[in-house]
DNA sequence: AATGAATGAGCGTTCATTCAT
DNA sequence: GATGAATGAACGCTCATTCAT
């Protein structure tokens, strides 16, 4: 799985199986502050959540939050590591279409149902707070989300199903312009409609795109 | 009533750029004040730009700028009701298109042009600060900017040159969603490529929405 | 007239009857700026009125203000110097009891009803961000309304009427110890009940005092 | 519960006195800054005593009078509430009179001592920054002054030692009333006299009431 | 591993007052 | 007589971070 890595650092080479109580603790204090975290950031927002409401909330003091975190920003970089991991196997369980295009749309409409649920870090309030240029991490070139439909169109470049007038790259960043623009609206508007019915029309647009 | 400027305004026709000393004083003040902050907040973000920055690059005391604005708040509304007037003005100076879908595609080939010009206010770290969904002004029905979009959508509509299958509300929303999307695209690339030639693909394409 | 002096400075030594437009200006702003200020500070509390929030409901600048008075703080200086004029005339204008004690106990209720009143400078929000042992000036001995009841008292001592176990300082203090703590109780519960009428018990015991 | 405090607390028969040396700081601190703020307050009023005059003179960062405060306002009610346990536990070791006009007159005086003392929390300095009819505080009906004097009434109604022409909650009124007006008044002056000796004669006459 | 006391610069905002015009 | 631009210290309060325990 993919979140198991940071676990696996907190110590199963001796003991695998039995970890102490210490261990326990300690895997929970960490799973529990970062989790109460990315509750509060999404329900306010990352400027408007403070340490010292995590710590409240999660039921540890600051100093714990500073054992297992280096700085109030090393949440986001971890949320946005494990939305990557999360997606890749989200992605990974679906099942293949037949033709290129297909799986592209298919792609798409799977990023709009993802960022869009209510799950691992996600939903509205998640968006309205992460949607913004100022997060780096949203640009960062070679994340799971932009490589992996990268990938797809490439190979459907070379099977002949996708449009050769763009790179593989090119076509990437046209295509998550119009699905951020379509998430940045959804909220903007405070999600009063059906998100993933309002972006089929969208998506059915982009794979003529792709095709010619 | 008593005081002479209002009269200097109303019916000084040979000299019409002579206010008193006084009045051009706290123009000047308010205009630095309002350029300053603007300026920093392109720079910097909104919320990485306090007061006490604005004052001390504009030369003023906090008070002065208080004097001004209401508060730190005022500085955005003022962005958006100039940069709406300066719109409704760029658009007014445009010369008409004999089509209603060319008239929408140049309409948006404006908003792009407009939205990343460094000009009057925009440009890219602009952008950067303002596209947050976050940013209620944004989403505020009936700015110019959709309105104007809006009326033109209806009477292509009339003219029977614009599909019917959404209202003229609807296709601003969706046309909206895809030109934000651009920009907060090129935004989070940090402008690296020319967005007015980069959007004329999407708006090609959105023209052709319209149009069946 | 109690309140003239203030006026007689503006200028009708050359000219009684009619004074310039200038004068009548300098008058009403002066009075103008007194009385919006007495009625905010009636309304919020001195320190909960500001300069600026008198200036502007007065229609006046703020230099404008400073022209008139040295601070502030005069506009609570003149409140009183007035409140005690107002008081004396209300007073001389009341008819005469025939015994000294009767002319106490109506004295009293005076004080009870124009302090309550919502007239000149009074009423329970007057009340209410007045009554305050820190306010200066309502401890200075020698206001009117004390002295008043002092030689009240010192001729109803003569006439052997009122009792001599005190001073008629004493008495006065004594009086007025319970005629504030009347004033202070029914502001500190808001007003829900008729003072005038509550207050009769306390002048009736009060008289009681007084005739022994 | 894993920590120790707690259990000490509990069942620490033989050295009750003992807690961590961090609770003794944090206990030291949060009394340090209690006291130089309620010093400052009585000095020199609620409104003209800052925070940051209270950190500066308990030695201390702002950011630490936040710690165990969460406003300015908390050192006021705190104030009140330690008052109220005070007064309580001072009418409690008082002797019983056997008449209950006599235990009224008893715990008025008590009233005048308690305030004026110069003790937990109280002499003239204080009463003259919270004898103010804004203070909400003072207005709250059932602390525990009042309702102590309330029981204490209606016992001695149903003893038919006190008149019943008042309810006990309107004699209590009554009474707080002239107490408040005396206390007010001497404040007033200054403190200039024994207000203890002072209220005696008062307390004699509202005795009277009280009986027939 | 965990605590929480302590820091202190920084925030947006207020406001009585001055003074050149 | 009147203006209002300008001052700037002060306010209550926040918060990411450090570190002795």
């Amino acid at each position: 799985m993919a979140r198991a890595p940071a676990d696996q650092k907190a110590g199963n080479r001796r003991c695998p199986r039995k970890p102490t109580s210490r261990q326990i603790r300690a895997q929970t204090s960490r799973t529990r502050i970062y989790e109460t975290a990315v509750a509060l950031i999404k329900k306010n927002g990352y400027d408007n959540t403070s340490i010292s409401d995590i710590c409240g909330e999660a039921g540890i003091s600051t100093g714990a939050f500073y054992h297992y975190f280096k700085s109030k920003h090393e949440i986001l970089s971890e949320l946005y590591i494990r939305a990557d991991y999360f997606f890749e196997d989200y992605i990974a369980a679906r099942k293949k279409k037949k033709n290129s295009v297909e799986e592209a749309k298919d792609y798409m409409a799977v990023y709009i149902h993802f960022v869009t649920l209510e799950g691992l870090n996600n939903g509205m309030d998640m968006c309205r707070n992460l949607y913004t240029p100022k997060n780096e991490l949203f640009a960062k070139e070679g994340r799971s989300m932009q490589t992996l439909l990268e990938t797809l169109i490439q190979r459907g470049q070379e099977k002949k199903e996708i449009s050769l007038k763009f790179t593989p790259h090119e076509w990437v960043n046209f295509l998550f312009a119009v699905l951020r623009g379509i998430v940045f609206d959804w909220v903007l508007r405070s999600g009063v409609y059906d998100i993933e019915e309002y972006a089929k029309f969208h998506i059915e647009c982009l794979g003529n795109y792709l095709s010619y």
